[in-house]
DNA sequence: CTGAAAGCGCTTACAG
DNA sequence: CTGAAAGCGCTTACAG
């Protein structure tokens, strides 16, 4: 097989590849024993520079790329990493899932995905022992319960790492592990809706299952810490519907003036039920949502919400999952991103509230009202 | 290692396992070669029933895993399908990536994922070669540029199948793809709008890179069928800031009272724009989108627009993707899903427009104004 | 229908 | 620093 190196000439110059150049070929091209070519593409440190720079040229010459089932079966070093989440379609999700992409790809990982939504708990162990390369690493997005189960099925055998919700302060996570500090954000909007004058902050949570969120959390520290009582809370949801159900039932209580949403599918949901009822937002009710997507600053009005970088704590957690492995190759390590109160249109004064419009202490945070 | 049946016993036995067990384990407890295992597992018709099912019982008494790389390696068959697309966090592709990875989950495929945003056009053959594992096979998402060229990249030795924008009539795409009618569908949905009243319909298109796109053609079509001159056109977006931009100048045109959006995004884009501008939706201009967003019924006002199905369209390309591949197992065919037009409250009549409100044809579409 | 042979492309030790 | 050996777990032919 020939042409492999004159590529201009052929029709789809750019597109055309040829089969499999192995390790084999390099190593008569270039004059070595394949052994060493193995050495060059590993990094080893026993190579001399020369014949390293002869290999290298040969390599790029010939179009050499190793072969990763190859690598994984001769017991080579992790290579690839399956990424573990309920779904692909949620926003934050798949903002994650990019994330880990974009670092997996500027290493050269592979990169395999699996979801975890209709797999039933006794087969949780099988799914995710199978989801994995057999030389490969494992992440998992953990911020459900799904995503949790599966975590708490990883084999210590394989390497990994997780993005989970904030632990509470003590807890320290069995698996390596990277999160937002959503703690202080959700404690944040609280206190901001507290502080534009309203009695109270209402939350609609995303589910939790060991009792609390750190979003609730933070919400309820503020509250606490302003001296107010916590209304009662509804079992969580993801999506607007949900929003939308729970938002309703508050509907009919005047007291709510204030809704802080455990995200902005939540939010979305929400605002809808607000409208149909005739409450304006957010003359009549102020609404917070968390994770700031790509849309909230389109909906009308604009989406107040805490923004979230999921990308940049996806790529954060690859990093994480790294240093617990032989890494060839600096690693960039980067931390996990933090919350950010983004103030647009849906808070305000609560209603009723004449004159002294407490002064939104903007300086605090970002406002986007005027983009 | 002892232990791999006994699961019961021990403290968190559903989540545990321990290490590879191999084909020749499974020989050795079924007291068969592993040459007959080997064939168990692939399903070769040259077995006896008693040992096939002696084998297979082994086989999950010891909780045997096919390796996946020595299959790759010593030349199985396809297993595993990298699916290549511009992005993750889009909803068409966020959707449609899900949707291929639950059929490859349903028949035991490996996944993989490649993102194609920030490679360089002369990279992207060895980005492609590079992305699809050993005996992999490949769908690319090729509804943009980027990954257009990705399917044009595709070497011819690896079984490949995408999901395309329709081709125009008489066009057969030179791989095996997949697409959804969108040409009838934006047909309908611009004569709606002319049902409704409308003198004209505007669009405001996703990018195309061949001149036009289903959608296009298909506003264009149903322009043309009613003897209307077709409004000028603006090169396409994907975004809602996009969208809002693009809107943005045409708010300033009071012969614009509908707007044929290219997606979802862009039509919320567009009806922020509209607000800003004090155009109101539907009152003033009417607006329809394209894919239906999970949260477009919750936006005020909900949007009106053309449902797509991205999940099953995923699905039908892997099994389209099966057709070309030496399929074990029973391959479910799916047929491409049909777009469908979801009337919501972002369009009415157009403004100054007295008493006789074209009766909106309702019988052929879906209303869900009243969810 | 079933087993003994050879090899996929790479990697680790092991010798120099 | 470099090469000859053995093997990862599986699969195809090839012989019975």
């Amino acid at each position: 097989m020939t042409g492999l190196i004159n590529v201009e000439g052929s029709e789809n110059a750019a597109c055309d590849r040829s089969q499999a150049v192995s390790i084999r070929d390099v190593a008569r091209a270039a004059g070595v024993s394949h052994q060493t070519v193995s050495r060059v593409i590993n990094d080893s440190p026993n190579v001399s520079e020369g014949t390293r720079e002869a290999v290298l040229a040969t390599i790029s010459a010939l179009g050499f790329r190793p072969n990763r089932a190859a690598r994984a079966l001769a017991g080579g070093p992790v290579q690839s990493v399956t990424v573990l989440a309920t779904n692909t379609s949620r926003y934050g999700y798949a903002a994650a899932i990019q994330g880990v992409e974009e670092a997996t790809q500027e290493i050269g990982f592979g990169m395999g995905f699996r979801t975890l939504e209709g797999i039933a708990s006794e087969d949780m162990p099988a799914a995710v022992e199978y989801a994995v390369e057999p030389a490969g690493a494992l992440i998992v997005i953990a911020f459900d319960p799904a995503g949790a189960l599966a975590l708490e099925c990883a084999p210590s055998r394989i390497p990994t790492a997780a993005m989970i919700q904030a632990p509470p302060p003590g807890v320290v996570p069995r698996q390596p592990a990277v999160w937002i500090d959503e703690f202080a954000a959700a404690k944040q909007a609280t206190e901001y809706l507290l502080g534009l004058g309203h009695r109270t902050v209402h939350h609609l949570p995303i589910p939790s299952w060991w009792g609390t969120t750190p979003r609730l959390a933070g919400w309820n520290a503020a509250l606490q810490q302003a001296g107010l009582p916590v209304p009662a809370l509804l079992a969580g949801g993801w999506t607007a519907e949900w929003g939308y159900e729970a938002a309703s039932a508050l509907t009919r209580d005047r007291s709510v003036t204030a809704v802080l949403c455990g995200n902005d599918d939540i939010a979305i949901g929400a605002m809808r039920a607000m409208h149909e009822a005739g409450r304006a937002v957010p003359d009549d009710v102020s609404i917070i949502g968390f994770d700031d997507v790509p849309h909230a600053r389109f909906v009308c009005p604009a989406l107040t919400t805490v923004r979230q970088d999921f990308a940049t704590l996806g790529k954060a957690c690859f990093a994480k999952l790294l240093e617990g492995v032989s890494a060839r190759g600096k690693v960039i390590k980067r931390a996990p991103p933090q919350a950010e109160l983004i103030v647009r249109e849906t808070t305000g004064p609560p209603p009723h509230q004449t004159g002294h419009r407490a002064a939104p202490t903007a300086r605090a945070h970002r406002s986007e009202i005027d983009r």
